[in-house]
DNA sequence: CAGTGGTCTAGACCACGAA
DNA sequence: TCGTGGTCTAGACCACTGG
């Protein structure tokens, strides 16, 4: 382990362990530096990765102080869904079920967000994990921004794991909510209407020009979303 | 704007534009240094910067290379219900349903998960917002970590609120699914019985001690969780 | 084996802000 | 005012690893 992961690990020891509670004011600098007998450059790295994580919180004059963690923030992976499916040892399959081309409709919230004028491609399937449903997928595509989409074969890889191997995001926006299951998603899904559904909604953009909007629905007993977190102050 | 933080968001630039694409090998460290004039720590410093956000990767006698975004990283904000309540500007309280001090159910893999032999104080009750039912709460508090709370008034603050203020964690587990509303949750949320939920369950230790667990159900039409993110690799 | 990145040093100047 | 943190420099040594 490197020096300054040494001090920035003691420090956060304290901190976890409850010695140095929320505005307690943790060791200057310089004092560190002498009782660590290095250079201020190495104690400064390691108490600037403390304030990346929201350990810590510096004012020059009066020191360094514990953080009052206030906000869980919370590191929520969310793989390709090809990824999860095939991570578990399971045999991966997408099916298309419906697929045109069309412009934005204005009366649909989700769709202005992407504020788009040219040709959307949309595309409907299900995720299939063993021959088991384990996701439906409504899907557009903005062909302005990935023309090369429009000749694409979503066969046996959904068009999601292809955007992300021609056109990598840069910018997501997502939303999970619990739904009631539609006919069609009921359908879709093999499970009855109006069972309870994770839904989690995605906006990606590259560079500023929308690239897709995706609507993927789980059947809730299905699917979780799983995160371990740290605190994280504001 | 800091020397390093130029250097930073030139790179990032060029990168989120896509002018440098995943596996361009992006210039040496001595050839920004030579192009920005500046020492080889603050180069350095930008390059570890975009590293930590997943921008590049870096091998030596290599280079340093544009990342292939892989995995939808996104962080999530979940903040106390009380914060999320009062910040739109609604009134907010907490009625308390039940309340009794016991021990772990043997078969209840969620309290096994925390490992504790002591007493567990537990609670039930209900967020409003405005009158509203906005969450059901069944919370269980470890009374061998947290000894004042069996003392404590939960009245006008939620547990929640109070273990935020008492013993801040250090780290905690989050799990989301999709629920159909049970008899008990459903009445508290005077919603249908079956109707979907978005559930969110949290354990939360100290320094290694389990501290509490709670599982919160929402109206799945009245509370998503959102996060605006940028790429970030692996 | 040569060049890259990883880490560290011993200085320096400056801006902020508490006293 | 003046001590703190924020940033930067011009070196240095070393570990890793690709050619």
């Amino acid at each position: 382990m490197t020096l300054d992961e040494t001090i920035r690990t003691d420090i956060e020891g304290r901190i976890r362990s409850g010695e140095w509670r929320p505005g307690y004011r943790i060791p200057f600098e310089h004092e560190l530096v002498s009782s660590y007998g290095c250079a201020r450059a190495t104690v400064n790295k390691a108490l600037t990765a403390l304030v990346a994580a929201g350990l810590i919180e510096r004012r020059r004059k009066a020191g360094s102080f514990v953080a009052h963690p206030q906000v869980h923030s919370a590191m929520l992976a969310i793989p390709d869904i090809e990824n999860i499916i095939v991570g578990r040892g399971e045999v991966y399959r997408f099916a298309t079920a419906n697929r045109h081309v069309r412009k934005a409709r204005e009366n649909v919230a989700e769709e202005q967000l992407l504020r788009e004028d040219g040709d959307l491609l949309a595309i409907d399937g299900t995720h299939f994990a063993d021959m088991l449903p384990f996701a439906f997928e409504e899907r557009i595509i903005c062909l302005s921004t990935v023309p090369e989409a429009s000749t694409a074969v979503f066969d046996a890889t959904a068009p999601g794991s292809w955007l992300l191997r021609h056109i990598p995001w840069t910018q997501a926006r997502h939303r999970i909510r619990a739904i009631a299951a539609s006919p069609v998603v009921a359908e879709a899904l093999a499970i009855p209407v109006a069972s309870p559904c994770l839904q989690v909604e995605r906006w990606t953009w590259r560079s500023g020009d929308a690239v897709t909007f995706v609507r993927q629905s789980f059947p809730g007993d299905r699917y979780d979303l799983i995160g371990d977190f740290e605190a994280h102050a504001e």
